[in-house]
RNA sequence: CGUCUCAUAGUUUAAUGGAUAAAACGAGCGUUUCCUAAACGCUUGAUCCAGGUUCGAUUCCCGGUGAGACGACCA
């Protein structure tokens, strides 16, 4: 099926056609500038003349007047007017074109969604530590990671979602031996607490312990980085490393116990706030991988070997500095394997595309995991892209879990059902519910309200987070858009079928804005996937209800005027709606009947 | 010391080099006999400083100031 073309898409073709017949001059269609017309002009969509004003030699006013008569006069269907103010020509498009856009569209439940184009991408994201829950820089890496694998997967590609564990080293090791010596045997079960959150507990316990070892140390004179070494639960929890790479059936026991606590609540987070994995890489399981690859280099001459045998890249002809791949008692060091991994998931997957959702703190290390692959030559290098997205910081700065500050994802979520359940109830607008249908709705809008704060904003930017404020229910927010949902179903609730042909011939302002506004909507998903940026989703939906609210305000659709009008109001709700839910969807925002 | 990010109304955020910089929250005023007032309308207010490139700079380049990240045989 061929989609049919965007408004501007067809301005700049027919545009480049017209300068090419006018001016007998060659101009890619990408190269005319056309914008959304500011609302002080008249006029629907502006092509920007000064680009080529120099290249035809001709005035503006005079190369505007050519084109814009010349589209009138040959594309009468789609221009009806047009102004040129100070080297922008304005151009008004016909009602008759929006108006087909609507009957075409309104009933088309795949609108803005793209046919399969056969490309393979894998999105990584989520990447917990299995020694404690997770907090709110999780969350938004899983929202943001969940949207970027939908939104991809509504332009065409075949996504897999992916997750590592980081389910061992050192740190885990400090929970286990901090369970061994305070917890009296202790499991979730016994105190009824959700197993990551407990195993947490214990990786706080043991920092505790640690520190109060360390300054009995330093007032016996030693000094605080010897102390923090030798301190004997610090040595224990090494020993205990040590144990775990050699299989100690003990140790190893311990381990899969802690995790398989870990992990049930893990399950229940990613359950309710939505987040599923295709395929789950442990650490456990890949931080071998990439010994082979460092011989390998090692023959091609990209590593060398120092004197103590341990091996290193050279990246200082890119501006980078030397890194080491191998330590010299042979173990591999974090980006060996993920060396290893990303051609493990090249072997297993054979994606054109590996995106890395992780935080902006590791760009060095992406850089150089891009670069030694691709100077090892690996099919998986050239794929390899990393969404690098900002910390979530608080007013006072980065959160910290030594200073008690990290803000905990389950309490979070907690907290939002709970802010929705009382403006709920506040409202009153839902009383017949459910306790079922209303819990629903309280997880609809909680949850709602929180990815779309977290999404709303440029990824690659930083973000703070004010825990003193909660987060917000009106204006530019998930639940405004939810809301602006349940208010049109209201309407189409009522069993009527809409007729396709309309039969109007004019739009009013606020229709024709509306319609104007749902018609971009397949751009922008293709921009904000191009972008790896949700976010412009989350504002491309917001304005869309905006208007929509707007529009509501002033006219009736019930009770228009006319049957005709009726029909297009009819149309235009219904698209709209269905935009709002295919869009917020993409944000991982579920929509209510009613609220 | 070096590399890289960021700096926009009181606050949180928008703006492929394009017209008089756009919203939300906050503050103030108003809107409901009629499809959901979690809404709508009006008022208020900003590009860190100094140069440069350009017909045109929040955007690109140079310098400065301020904040952050990274450059660890941690991950």
């Amino acid at each position: 099926m061929l989609r049919p073309m965007s408004v501007v898409a067809q301005i700049k073709e027919v545009t480049a056609r017209a300068i090419k017949e006018l001016f007998n001059h060659e101009l890619n269609a990408n190269d005319v500038l056309v914008n959304a017309t500011k609302p002080e002009f008249e006029g629907d969509y502006t092509i920007v003349l000064f680009a080529f004003v120099k290249q035809l030699k001709k005035s503006p006013d005079t190369l505007g007047n050519e084109l814009g008569e010349y589209l009138i006069k040959n594309h009468s269907t789609i221009f009806s007017s047009f102004n040129i103010i100070k080297g922008f020509l304005n151009l008004a498009i016909t009602d008759y074109y929006w108006i087909e856009f609507l009957q075409s569209a309104y009933s088309n439940a795949s609108f803005g969604i793209k046919e399969k184009n056969g490309q393979r991408v894998m999105v990584e994201y989520s990447s917990p530590n299995t020694n404690k829950p997770l907090h709110l820089g999780h969350l938004r890496n899983n929202f943001l990671g969940w949207s970027i694998a939908e939104i991809l997967e509504v332009n065409g590609y075949d996504v897999i979602k992916t997750c590592i564990v980081n389910d061992r080293g050192i740190h885990i090791c400090k929970s286990m031996i901090a369970w061994q010596l305070f917890a009296n045997g202790a499991t979730p079960e016994s105190t009824n607490t959700k197993g990551d959150h407990f195993v947490g507990d214990y990786y706080v316990k043991f920092n505790d312990e640690l520190k109060k070892q360390v300054e009995e140390l330093i007032n016996k004179g030693i000094d605080k980085e010897t102390a923090e070494k030798e301190a004997p639960i610090m040595k224990a929890a090494q020993q205990m490393l040590i144990d775990w790479e050699a299989g100690k059936p003990d140790i190893i026991e311990l381990w899969k116990k802690m995790n398989s606590w870990v992990y049930a609540g893990f399950d229940a987070t990613y359950k309710r706030i939505g987040s599923d994995f295709e395929k789950t890489y442990y650490e456990s399981n890949t931080y071998l991988l990439g010994k082979d690859l460092v011989e390998e280099g090692l023959q091609k001459k990209v590593f060398y070997q120092k004197e103590d045998s341990s091996v290193w890249i050279d990246l200082t002809k890119d501006g980078l500095d030397e890194k080491i791949v191998r330590r010299k008692d042979g173990t591999s060091v974090y980006i060996t394997q993920d060396i290893g991994l990303a051609e493990q998931k090249q072997k297993e997957f054979n994606a054109q595309r590996s995106i890395y959702v992780v935080g902006d703190e590791q760009n060095y290390h992406f850089k150089v995991l891009k670069l030694i692959c691709q100077k090892l030559q690996l099919p998986s290098a050239d794929g390899i892209y990393h969404l690098s997205y900002g910390m979530v910081e608080l007013p006072s700065g980065k959160m910290k879990s030594r200073e008690g500050t990290v803000v905990d994802a389950d309490d979070l979520v907690d907290e939002m059902i709970n802010i929705s359940k009382q403006k709920t109830a506040e409202l009153g607008k839902v009383k017949d519910f459910t306790t079922d249908e209303l819990n629903a709705l309280y997880d609809t809008i909680g949850l709602g309200a929180l990815k779309f704060f977290l999404l709303r904003v440029d990824p690659k930017k930083k973000m703070i987070f004010n825990p003193e404020e909660s987060i917000d229910f009106h204006g530019f927010t998930g639940p405004f858009i939810q809301y602006t949902y349940a208010r049109i179903k209201s309407i189409l609730r009522k069993p009527e079928a809409i007729s396709r042909e309309s039969g109007v011939k004019n739009l009013l302002p606020l229709e024709k804005a509306l319609a104007i506004q749902l018609e971009t909507f397949p751009a922008s998903i293709e921009e904000s996937a191009a972008e790896y940026d949700p976010s412009k989703i989350a504002i491309y939906i917001f304005e869309l209800a905006k208007t929509f609210n707007s529009f509501y305000a002033e006219h009736s659709i019930a009770n228009a005027e006319t049957e005709e009008k009726k029909t297009v109001r009819l149309q235009l709700a219904q698209l709209t709606a269905q935009v709002l839910e295919t869009g917020i969807g993409l944000l991982g925002i579920k929509v209510p009947e009613r609220m």
